[in-house]
DNA sequence: AAAAAGTCCAACCGCAGACAC
DNA sequence: AGTGTCTGCGGTTGGACTTTT
């Protein structure tokens, strides 16, 4: 109901920094009064505070209050911020109550300050969580070697970010979309799927999980490139679709030994090679794919999924991906 | 060593929902 | 139903600090 004349527009009322006796003086008269603060406007007179009520709050809600947890943001706080923030939008002080004792405002200060420049160095909007367009990022034209490096400079951010990037670059080479230049630049980032995909084997073998691996998504997209031309993939690149492939596939071998990291390179070459070279040789037979049902089950060609979007449950693949990444719960 | 540029973050601003009267 | 007050929220700012030139 419109905004409320405030008592920080009162001449004489100090603003700026806080000193540690205006500090001491707001904790002890909370501290009076059991932690319950009652009415912040009358607090400063209260607490012989020469503040408006309202920076007494922010001070108390964003600094003194004593379960604030100060420091670095871990992975796993940095890895959930990005997954609910793709949920949620800027809805920090939603997203702040998913972090246990962190502020909205650092939360807010520690996106707007690292996360945000994270994921447009990786080619991600930061607001909708999508893939900039290749106009924006030019990532086909960029030399395999300096997308090693810019995924080497993502530091703390999870793996699983790196991940969807590698498997979105990749199938965006294998669709043929890209050309050349795009499997070249995917094939650039061999050296990369093979770190995060080490990091994801050591993840899961920690514990069992029913949710696909990226090991698994990977030899999927491999045995795609290697019997299927762009345009069938086109029409099979939904991630919904081949996240249930996947799952039916762990299901009916679920013995089977894991791909481990180093193994990927010769075949992904290959792959990304018989891509680029389009048409490619010759097809397998038809009784060997497992997703040959879908281009005719599909009226149009599915485009490339949202990245990270976590509100649409037909992107399974991309919620699972990051929910197994922070194996924190929604 | 010093100036300029960039980064970080505590604090401020103003809007709007909730609530009391 | 209308009005005033309180509080919470998201966007923005400004100054301290760090890095680069």
């Amino acid at each position: 109901m419109g905004r409320s004349p405030c008592c920080c527009h009162d001449a004489g009322v100090k603003k700026g920094p806080w000193t540690e006796e205006e500090d001491r003086a707001l904790v002890e008269h909370i501290q009076r009064h059991g932690g319950h603060v009652g009415s912040w406007r009358n607090l400063p007179k209260a607490a012989g505070l020469n503040r408006c009520g309202k920076s007494c709050r922010l001070r108390w809600t964003n600094y003194l209050r004593p379960d604030i947890k100060r420091g670095n943001f871990t992975d796993d706080e940095e890895s959930l911020i990005i997954r609910l923030h793709a949920q949620l939008g800027n809805k920090w002080s939603t997203i702040a109550t998913h972090l246990d004792g962190r502020t909205d405002n650092e939360i807010k200060n520690y996106w707007n300050t690292h996360i945000r420049k994270k994921l447009l160095r990786m080619g991600v909007d930061p607001v909708t969580h999508q893939r900039l367009p290749p106009d924006d990022i030019a990532i086909a034209s960029v030399p395999g070697a300096a997308i090693l490096s810019a995924a080497a400079s993502l530091g703390g951010l999870n793996t699983a970010l790196i991940q969807v990037q590698a498997l979105q670059l990749l199938l965006q080479a294998v669709n043929g979309g890209g050309g050349n230049a795009a499997a070249a630049a995917a094939a650039g980032l061999i050296p990369s799927i093979n770190a995060a995909a080490a990091d994801n084997a050591i993840l899961n073998a920690n514990r069992r999980s029913i949710v696909p691996s990226f090991q698994d998504q990977m030899n999927l997209i491999l045995s795609h490139a290697n019997y299927a031309s762009p345009d069938h993939l086109s029409n099979i690149a939904s991630f919904a679709e081949q996240h249930d492939v996947v799952v039916q596939r762990l299901n009916n071998a679920s013995s089977a030994a894991p791909v481990v990291g180093g193994a990927y390179a010769e075949p992904l070459a290959a792959a990304l090679a018989s891509a680029a070279t389009y048409p490619p040789q010759e097809v397998a037979a038809s009784a060997d794919r497992p997703v040959q049902g879908f281009a005719e089950l599909l009226s149009e060609p599915i485009g490339m999924p949202s990245m990270c979007s976590l509100e649409d449950d037909e992107d399974a693949f991309w919620k699972n991906m990051l929910l197994e990444s922070s194996s924190l719960p929604l």
